[in-house]
DNA sequence: CGCCAGTTTGACCAAGATCAACGCAAGTGG
DNA sequence: CCACTTGCGTTGATCTTGGTCAAACTGGCG
């Protein structure tokens, strides 16, 4: 069973709201908190380092400078779920449990922005029209959720890397070329897939020249019609 | 961006708070704003009739007076995704979009409270405790939503079923009885599942002695500890 | 009674998981 | 500079879970 606490946030931002983005019950667009408090710290984590892991305490939440950070649970049997990758700009690790249900982990190299809770909340009390927005801004994460939750329990394999592929292009960058900073495991787990059936899809994808994969972490879109059709949905 | 401090009782977990939920983006325990504003309008709707559907205007949210609604989405081959049930007590329709995304629809007999948005959210903004208690709310939603999405992402049929069945004996939490609203194409919609796989596998559990099933919309339990064996995870 | 909608069960099928090689590029140490 | 390792990624061969199709059952209601 699962409890009922578990957190968090998802994936993300569609085009018109592309970079900020809620990670762990949290919400973007925060950067008036930012402006208003000047004591965040900047830290910077290695590969696959960890930034916080389940059960530490909640007492900051995060901001991406750079790189890709991975929100991820690990279940006693091995499975991994990943619950979101969160971009530059986008926040995490906002939750309101007394411990972490999920940990966060450095994708690549990656800078954050950290800062304290407790204060933050002060600020937003004081400030309807932030929290108005803070509040707009969770509710289109619940929207996304919602959207991730129908992928997972309706959608098939090739479906699933199809959408995956289009948000990744609308939420990095409009150009044709995308550079993937994660691993095939990490999609396969984010995709609620096996990283065999990840491969298979996009070597499908290759073979009817919708895309082409100059190497591992890179993929140009050649026919985004054809991969818009294949996310179908 | 929120506080840890006060979040000791009042609006802890699933178990002690069963009757609060949100819907799609949407929020519970806003019983204040109900007590505030005398504007709402009882309604009621028979079985299986539409409250709203995809594509209505957002004018309006609503609480379950009694009975149970559905929120669902329909694919355009037929599939269809459940994002929740609500009972009494829970919220829904708390959209911020400008057109639904899903349609609401009475399971059996339901009546509700409809209540403008407009009017709520200018309560909402002259009250911090009230945001404060909306925005925590949110974020246990959020937090439900990730748990949702490992179980459709990473659970195996008989889990998901288990985790339904022990999450609907927390929620109507009747000990030992349960009263299933909602049929079984419900439940299925809900789990990502198919009709015939949730039948085969209650029939299962009745099997192994951990259910028994009087008829097909009660479900009495008999071993717990077994059923929460098989939630796993 | 018999119909109807929902439920249950069985037989078969297929999407995707699992298991197992193999490829390939980036270190690393001699 | 070149074996050798190591960590991913890709591909192929099977196996399993759950989906599909079909038929039988059940309870409520005219």
């Amino acid at each position: 069973m699962y409890r009922q606490v578990d957190n968090n946030g998802y994936l993300g931002g569609r085009a018109e709201f592309p970079a900020t983005n809620i990670a762990v019950a949290q919400s973007g667009q925060l950067d008036a908190i930012v402006a208003l408090e000047r004591i965040g710290t900047r830290l910077t984590f290695a590969r696959n380092q960890e930034i916080y892991a389940e059960g530490d305490s909640t007492g900051c939440w995060y901001k991406v400078i750079s790189g890709t950070v991975r929100i991820s649970k690990l279940l006693a049997d091995g499975r991994r779920y990943i619950a979101e990758f969160c971009f530059a700009g986008d926040c995490f690790g906002l939750d309101n449990t007394r411990e972490r249900l999920f940990s966060a982990e450095a994708v690549g190299e990656v800078a954050v922005m950290r800062l304290p809770r407790h204060a933050s909340e002060q600020v937003i009390d004081q400030n309807p029209a932030l929290a108005r927005l803070l509040r707009e801004t969770m509710m289109r994460d619940l929207a996304n959720a919602h959207g991730r939750m129908l992928l997972l329990g309706r959608m098939t394999a090739a479906e699933r890397v199809a959408t995956f592929l289009i948000e990744m292009f609308e939420r990095c960058d409009r150009t044709k070329r995308l550079d993937l900073p994660m691993s095939r495991n990490d999609i396969a787990d984010y995709l609620g897939l096996t990283i065999e059936t990840v491969c298979r899809v996009l070597s499908g994808f290759k073979r009817d020249g919708i895309i082409t994969v100059p190497n591992a972490h890179s993929i140009e879109l050649r026919d985004r019609e054809a991969l818009e059709m294949a996310a179908e949905a």
